[in-house]
DNA sequence: TTGTATTAGTTGATAAAGTCAACTAATGAT
DNA sequence: ATCATTAGTTGACTTTATCAACTAATACAA
């Protein structure tokens, strides 16, 4: 049985290790002209299209500035279409078109890729192990 | 049993989740002078003083050149002395002046106070849990 | 030993990323 | 109607990060 002082120097080596891991993850984004924040606000876009600036700001924090930006040049480069919301006129929401569409994909698979090539070392009984240990962090820090 | 592609989502979904919980536990550091490259360098300086740039970036990544900056900067502002190597003249050995363990000490209370409020809301089993189920990843992902 | 390659670290120049506040326009609330 | 709030934009700026060129020291092989 461990005391408090050891759980939570156990739990930042954890965050040190996995802060490590994503950055390798997300290394692949180097090699396309995306950076991390633009790769997740394309899939946060793709996963709720059509979508506002706020709700994303809801699944990811980020600047309101800097995700006006993103988003502006994501429409210049005709990865978006933007419409004006017919109820609240405030309100722009956000669509990817078939050039976004297909980026996202590419970046999808590219990033799958990645969690595949982790998880080829694995037998497939420890790959269901590693995605319980996961679900069981997640339970555990979200109640 | 989860085929493949239901694993490779549920392990990104984790990532995601898991992305936004580091940014949220290293977000005491918006309050402090410093960033997080540069409280993760001053850990490693603390863990492994006397201690070269070099071995630093074997245990980060993170470039030469912004490296060498920080440190620059740390020795400016009176956080660590350097030393060149008696054994190879092109090493320089940093280490932890007082004041900079007192900033160390800091900061480190700091992240273990955030740590700890996430384990406040867990029994003190939960907590033995959640440290289990880390390194089962751990050990899972580091073959 | 001498030349060649490698390693450690520094620096200049530049780009990318992120922050903050002020602002417009639309809507909500009293 | 007025006042407050929300959504998004923009300008100005700082911080963070990248890359290549460079010096100096050491290793290594002929």
């Amino acid at each position: 049985m461990k005391d408090k002082q050891h759980i939570i120097d156990d739990i930042r080596a954890f965050n040190r290790y996995y802060t490590g891991l994503l950055g390798l993850l997300n290394n692949h984004l180097l090699d396309s002209d995306y950076s991390l924040a633009e790769a997740r606000i394309l899939y946060e876009i793709h996963s709720l299209q059509p979508v506002s600036a706020s709700q994303i700001m809801s699944n990811i924090v980020i600047d309101k500035g800097y995700l006006s930006r993103v988003l502006k040049q994501f429409e210049k480069s005709g990865l978006i279409s933007k419409q004006v919301s017919s109820e609240d006129a405030r309100i722009t929401l956000v669509s990817l078109t078939a050039t976004g569409l297909t980026l996202f994909n590419k970046l999808n698979s590219a990033s799958e890729e990645q969690i595949a090539t982790l998880l080829n070392k694995l037998s497939s009984k420890e790959q269901q192990q590693l995605v319980g240990h996961m679900q069981a962090i997640r339970t555990l820090l979200s109640d």
